[in-house]
DNA sequence: CATCACGGTATCCTTTTTGACACTATGTGC
DNA sequence: GCACATAGTGTCAAAAAGGATACCGTGATG
């Protein structure tokens, strides 16, 4: 079988820090998570809220949030493509972390380096 | 110059979230700051109470947090040495983000896989 | 004297993560 | 016909992260 992702946790009080920061490691999936917190959103929703995410690996990132029982993929029989992504209960139980990250980011961003977009319309529409 | 560590948020809604995440983007930083929320500790403190951590790794992630201002590092010129770590202001207010980190981790952690420290003492108890 | 504690450093290696690039099948619009 | 949209897959490479192992200087202890 292959090789389990998440199956080393001790039992100390850090232990459930460290599960639950397990789960959203992946580069990503923080952000994946964030965004679906407004709702069902198709994958190019998705692809083209987070800027710098290649195809390849909002895949791979779905679809570990998927096994990991975080998300829901719904897929639409039809041509195109409908493939329909959602936080699961699971993952919206999540929602507190998710939040508390973007309260925390929201206070403090700037003083970590500059947006690398510059240029992009939101960029602009502050010139 | 080395690589900036961090350096490419984009404005978008998620950035914040991307940026929160990208400082605690570290195996054991998380776990880490966990336990210094419990105030001052010392190196083998803070390395007694993560079974699994290498020194190596332990003295990595401390520098990087102490970079990034999350930690703040005193140390004693006596012998044996004598270092102490704390959260500065900026980590504390991380505190939110780990505390909803624990929480969420506290009523989900036995969802994932086992603790692979079987046979420790806290294991041994509950036997 | 040997061992231990302290808090590391140095070096190298392994593993994991991430990304680049090309490609896919179908329908639609021009 | 071509370009575009949809939601991917396959392959490979590069980069980054994490870990293993040995070693360090000083003092304390038995």
């Amino acid at each position: 079988m292959g090789k389990v992702r998440h199956s080393r946790f001790d039992c100390t009080p850090g232990c459930s820090v460290e599960a639950a920061i397990a789960l959203i490691d992946g580069k990503w999936k923080s952000v994946v998570m964030f965004h679906l917190m407004d709702g069902t959103h198709r994958f190019n929703e998705i692809r083209r809220k987070i800027p710098g995410v290649t195809q390849r690996m909002l895949t791979n990132q779905l679809r570990e949030l998927e096994e990991d029982g975080l998300v829901d993929r719904k897929v639409y029989a039809q041509v195109p493509p409908k493939v329909e992504y959602t936080l699961s209960p699971l993952g919206q139980s999540m929602g507190p972390v998710l939040l508390a990250l973007k309260d925390w980011g929201d206070a403090n961003i700037d003083r970590f380096g500059k947006p690398v977009h510059a240029g992009s319309p939101t960029e602009l529409e502050a010139a």
